[in-house]
DNA sequence: CCCAAAAGTTTAAACGTTTTAACTTTTGAG
DNA sequence: CTCAAAAGTTAAAACGTTTAAACTTTTGGG
């Protein structure tokens, strides 16, 4: 079940059968077929081990992921997989947890030809050791820059900025921003997008505030606002869960959305724009992402030069259900 | 960077090195020291293909999952990962894609050491090229029964059942239920149960139905229903997210859930528990499939006796705010 | 029929491990 | 101090490919 014994059924040599397999030009069609054909009787599949072994490439991207039941993270991960596929390449995914774990087994040169980085957390320790291992890396949706590491991150200044202007537009003049938990810069860009627009406007902002990226905790927010009776007229959201998580919290108070107050989310999340109140929100552009991604990587790979190191891309504001005019009190 | 270095850095042979790697017992604890010290120094990393090669293992498991933004995917999943590191052994995890694509490089046995399945489509077809291939192969949430291949199936027949049992017990006696595509066994079994429900309470089906896993093509079947004027006044719903149409399209009529219509769903995904209507939905046993999915795996992987080929799990009725006792009218 | 180009062959080395076998050195109990 | 057991050594083969080099055969245009 080697490469000899396809040799010996087709009756050409092992060489032959090797450029076969490369699709090495120079071997007539006829002979091609030969081999083609003793490989399909023989049921032969080359040894990957070996090939990896004396070619020091495998063939295959991995790719690292913290948390996947998510459409932002989903959506990425599909478009690489499929352009990866288109260039012939494997995709691997591996879930990081917390203490570690699952990552490391891609973190081996002879195990993956390169690999990306989702929203990665301990972001500079990956880096640290992927260099030492020189192996090629590219981030997305990460924190930090490092020199020479190719990233493409998401304009969210820019969200922050056009979710807001959108709710200035419709009138609003008390709107609060509540963003994820501060470890994110991506929740720190989105507020001082929030700001500017306001700002512009001649506006302050209403109110901040942070909790996690869950539905519990907007909702936790939200009461908490409540009990202190310092509700706003629209809430700007880190992600469409804590949107959901606040009008759900409104809604047990009677307060409705978006008549009495508006809401705005991120990320576009699974049905947010098929179920009531249908969020407007921020989608980010996982197509480009994760496109530009692999070229990058691909790049990396085959050794050319890098542009720039950082792509921000501009996500897009979808206007939905949950915002309305102001309430002229 | 290969063993023949750390044995020159560490004053040993390069056999001895071997035997640190593998944890052989006949080596002097000094020595072992010495060869660790020279490892870390030189900062090796033992060639995976190499070893794959002569060793005929890879350390790694791969599986094929089809959609991953889904909460009972997204928990087999967790458990899968983190069991199989206790035990020392890598996840890849492989998008399989319609026409294919993905899977394939999971489909080598010098790639992986064994394979899980979760919820195939293609079932037939990739159990037969696994079994010529000779991988072991551990089949989660299928569909169909495969002698030799063991698998771990959910018992959509209770949870139908018991779903059915409770709206039964709160008086309803017009029950309809919204399936999922007709392609899959879960989505009849489910319905047996209910069947089987409503006939032991002397009950007929006011009417059952099928379309996508989604909210909106539940909400279609919602519209439908009631255009045609023939709203029952319960629905079981294949999944959640069709029960989310549901609960919307009748929103949209001003008819409330559960004051009106009592709604189940099955999965309790991510956060139908936390956004209202509060779901009443089945929870499937995600843990449990994925320990024993990994269990059966390392007995097959190890050439243990194989316990009894499908394994099934009891679902478990969550009971929240979006069933409620039968409106008399 | 000649002859150059194309296609193919054989041989050998290389990739980095593990594993076996036969042999040597070290260790420490008596 | 002896000697057997424990620990280590060297040497070699094996895993299944790819790749290079030098050589031979086939092909088809003139």
């Amino acid at each position: 079940m080697n490469i000899h014994d396809v040799a010996k059924k087709s009756g050409l040599s092992v060489v032959t059968v090797s450029r076969v397999l490369n699709n090495s030009p120079s071997v007539r069609e006829s002979n091609r077929r030969k081999v083609l054909k003793a490989m399909e009787e023989l049921n032969y599949q080359p040894n990957s081990a070996a090939r990896s072994l004396v070619r020091g490439k495998t063939g295959v991207i991995g790719m690292s992921i913290t948390n996947f039941n998510d459409s932002f993270y989903d959506r990425v991960i599909r478009v690489v997989n499929r352009k990866l596929a288109e260039q012939g390449y494997f995709l691997a995914l591996s879930i990081a947890e917390d203490e570690d774990g699952g990552t490391n087994f891609l973190f081996q040169k002879d195990r993956v030809d390169g690999i990306i980085l989702l929203s990665p957390l301990e972001e500079k320790e990956y880096v640290e050791e992927l260099k030492r291992k020189s192996i090629p890396v590219v981030l997305l949706d990460n924190q930090f820059q490092h020199e020479d590491v190719p990233s493409v991150v998401v304009d969210n200044y820019q969200g922050g900025y056009e979710a807001t202007k959108h709710l200035i537009g419709l009138g609003h003049t008390q709107i609060a921003y509540i963003g994820g938990p501060s470890v994110f810069l991506s929740v720190a860009e989105r507020k001082r997008g929030f700001v500017q627009a306001l700002d512009e406007a001649g506006l302050t902002p209403y109110g901040t505030d942070s909790c996690g990226f869950t539905v519990s905790s907007g909702y936790e927010v939200a009461k908490r606002w409540m009990r202190e009776d310092k509700l706003p007229t629209a809430f700007f959201c880190g992600d469409d869960f804590i949107a959901l998580g606040i009008v759900q919290a409104l809604r047990e108070e009677g307060i409705r959305v978006p008549h009495d107050i508006s809401v705005v989310g991120f990320d576009d999340q699974q049905f947010v724009g098929e179920f009531y109140p249908r969020l407007t929100t921020v989608r980010q552009p996982e197509a480009q992402m994760g496109s530009i991604g692999v070229d990058l990587l691909m790049k990396l790979i085959n050794g050319e030069v890098m542009p720039p190191a950082v792509t921000k891309l501009a996500p897009q504001l979808l206007v939905r259900e949950s915002t309305a005019s102001v309430r002229l009190t």
